[in-house]
DNA sequence: GCCGTTTTCGGCCCGACTGTTTTCAGTCG
């Protein structure tokens, strides 16, 4: 059983635990192991198998109870307490709370006094009449659950992340051009830099938040306002997700920041911290004592001033997920994380020799406009119904084309490389002579995605294996929001890149984001280089900041990125072989 | 269910908004 599964497996007892009125603070610590177990950079079960029971047991969050419940998952492939409680609740009943303003003690009432155990039930309760005449259920109630449902199953997905920076950021400029706002932040996961967005979070100081929140709910792609006050209002977006605003006072911004920006778990350790420390920290600010008692004010203004309060350094947004972040602060240890600056080359672009849009002059011009000092072009090499590509036979015309390339735009380093599939042998789909003629090959798993993990990490062992192989390109496959990742061992994949020097990309196009930041901490501690690549196919594509992003969340350094060193550095790598 | 520089029992993060309510429970983040 793997982590995914595991933590979901907790995740389902949490929730059939709420529905049977169970005590909060027992749903909160199923909730918190899933959440432990989905950050894990490792897998549960080579933990378990290196450091048995006592390995899970130190884990936080995880006492004697959980630990024997994943030993039970690890060993049996089953949970039999999960089992019982499933006894009780029929399946559609969980899908309930996934509704918008349904939570465990509506649904409970709905499953009690009307007999409610599915979706299509309540739809259809609803529309008779008959739940409006329900206590406490009136007028709106009702509306509101047909919305939610409908809501729901318009938009159950989240959102690319370049999307909804790019809504968040037309948010802004309209409060803006509203001049009823002061500061204005995007807080959130979207601050965060999570590869998928959820909601939109907005902060924001006004001296007339009723007007402000009017603007908000006023903007062109709200589609319904879901709720609406003095200082925080909620809205659903055409575009499918929600968006929040906050309006605070200009002295508490730093501390409704940082309580905004998340994430839920990293707040509640700040907080935990706090109380030992004699504090409370809330939205608005650092305060002495309880919150009951409310003494002084320690902090408020900034973020720093918050974190201060409770004796750390100021932490990096991205790496707010409370994975060990509090800790490192404490010990000065945080990373010093990469920046968009930092990047000097790219290691895979296209040209139209595949399925690039533009030749190969065009876009290294563009790379050169950009900034950059050294692309490697990686056009294609794949048996996947590519007329266009390299292949055995058109190696020379590709050669050529970089020649003239380099011919044409001086002063920029350009490599001949290939993106060369990885066959579901495991073996390459260029001749070894072919490969011999490139001074890079990027290896991409592109097609055969269903094998089972064990086959899958042999195929992939044996491409990296192969010597001239120097990159593994978006190593998981996974297209963002529509195809999952490929399963395969990466503790032995990355210890085997790491060993054999080979890069593990980065993929900064959104529509991968490849390898995650769980994973690129992962191949981190494992001892791996990487490189943060656009995979452009046209100059526009030529954007690192997403893939920067998660660089950072996996707690990278510039000293961690091939292609954030200089050209000089670069070439010297090419010329290593192993 | 977890956890311990007051604790092995009794706590567990904190506040805003909604809808239906005569004072608040439920939900959300």
């Amino acid at each position: 059983m793997n982590n995914a599964q595991m933590a979901r497996a907790f995740q389902t007892v949490a929730a059939l635990l709420m529905l049977q009125d169970e005590n909060p603070f027992r749903i909160r610590a199923y909730e918190r192991a899933a959440q432990t177990i989905e950050g894990l950079s490792e897998d549960m079960e080579m933990i378990y198998t290196r450091q048995g029971i006592e390995g899970v047991r130190a884990m936080p969050g995880i006492g004697a109870d959980l630990s024997a419940k994943i030993e039970e998952m690890l060993t049996t492939g089953s949970m039999a307490f999960l089992k019982e409680l499933q006894k009780n609740v029929p399946a559609g009943l969980l899908e309930l709370l996934e509704i918008e303003g349904l939570g465990p003690k509506k649904v409970k009432f709905l499953r009690q006094k009307c007999g409610v155990e599915s979706i299509a039930d309540l739809e259809r309760l609803a529309q008779s009449g008959e739940l409006g005449k329900q206590k406490g259920w009136g007028e709106k109630s009702v509306r509101n659950v047909l919305a939610g449902i409908a809501a729901m199953r318009a938009h159950r997905e989240r959102m690319a992340i370049n999307v909804a920076h790019s809504i968040a950021g037309d948010i802004v400029q309209t409060l803006e051009e509203s001049g009823l706002c002061g500061r204005i932040e995007i807080a959130g996961s979207l601050r965060r830099r999570k590869e998928t967005i959820g909601d939109i979070d907005i902060l924001a100081t006004s001296d007339e938040p009723a007007k402000a929140m009017d603007v908000f709910c006023g903007f062109s792609l709200v589609e319904r306002v879901l709720a609406k006050g003095g200082t925080k209002a909620s809205v659903h977006l055409s575009a499918g997700i929600d968006a929040d605003l906050r309006i605070v006072r200009a002295e508490v911004f730093g501390a409704a920041l940082h309580y905004f920006t998340g994430s839920k778990e990293h707040n509640i350790a700040l907080r935990k911290r706090g109380i030992a420390r004699g504090c409370t920290v809330s939205e608005y600010g650092v305060y002495e004592g309880t919150a009951e008692q409310k003494g002084r004010l320690l902090a408020s203004k900034t973020e720093e001033d918050v974190y201060r309060a409770v004796g750390l350094p100021f932490i990096p947004p991205e790496l707010r997920e409370h994975r060990g972040e509090i800790e490192a602060a404490e010990a000065g240890t945080l990373p010093i994380l990469i920046e968009e600056a930092d990047v000097h080359g790219d290691l895979h672009v296209h040209s139209n020799f595949s399925d690039g849009s533009v030749t190969m002059t065009r876009m290294a011009e563009a790379a050169q406009e950009r900034g950059l000092q050294y692309i490697v072009f990686c056009d294609h090499a794949s048996s996947m119904g590519m007329v266009r590509g390299i292949k055995d036979d058109t190696i020379d015309a590709y050669l050529a084309l970089i020649e003239e390339a380099r011919r044409t735009v001086p002063g920029m380093t350009i490599v001949a490389g290939a993106e060369v599939d990885i066959l579901e042998d495991g073996s390459l789909y260029l001749s070894d002579e072919t490969m011999s003629r490139l001074d890079w090959v990027t290896a991409s798993v592109h097609a055969h995605f269903k094998m089972s993990p064990q086959e899958m990490t042999e195929r992939m062992l044996r491409a990296l294996d192969h010597p001239s192989v120097r990159q593994l390109g978006h190593p998981t496959a996974r297209l963002l929001l529509r195809r999952d990742p490929i399963e395969f061992d990466t503790d032995a994949v990355f210890a085997k890149a790491a060993a054999q020097k080979i890069v593990v990309e980065i993929n900064a196009s959104v529509f991968r984001l490849d390898v995650n930041d769980v994973l690129i901490r992962k191949a981190k501690d494992a001892g791996c280089l990487f490189a943060i690549n656009s995979d452009g196919h046209s100059p526009g594509d030529l954007d690192y900041r997403y893939g920067i992003s998660q660089a950072r969340r996996g707690w990278l350094s510039k000293e961690d990125v091939m292609n954030a060193k200089g050209v000089r550095e670069f070439e010297m790598f090419l010329d290593r072989r192993p």
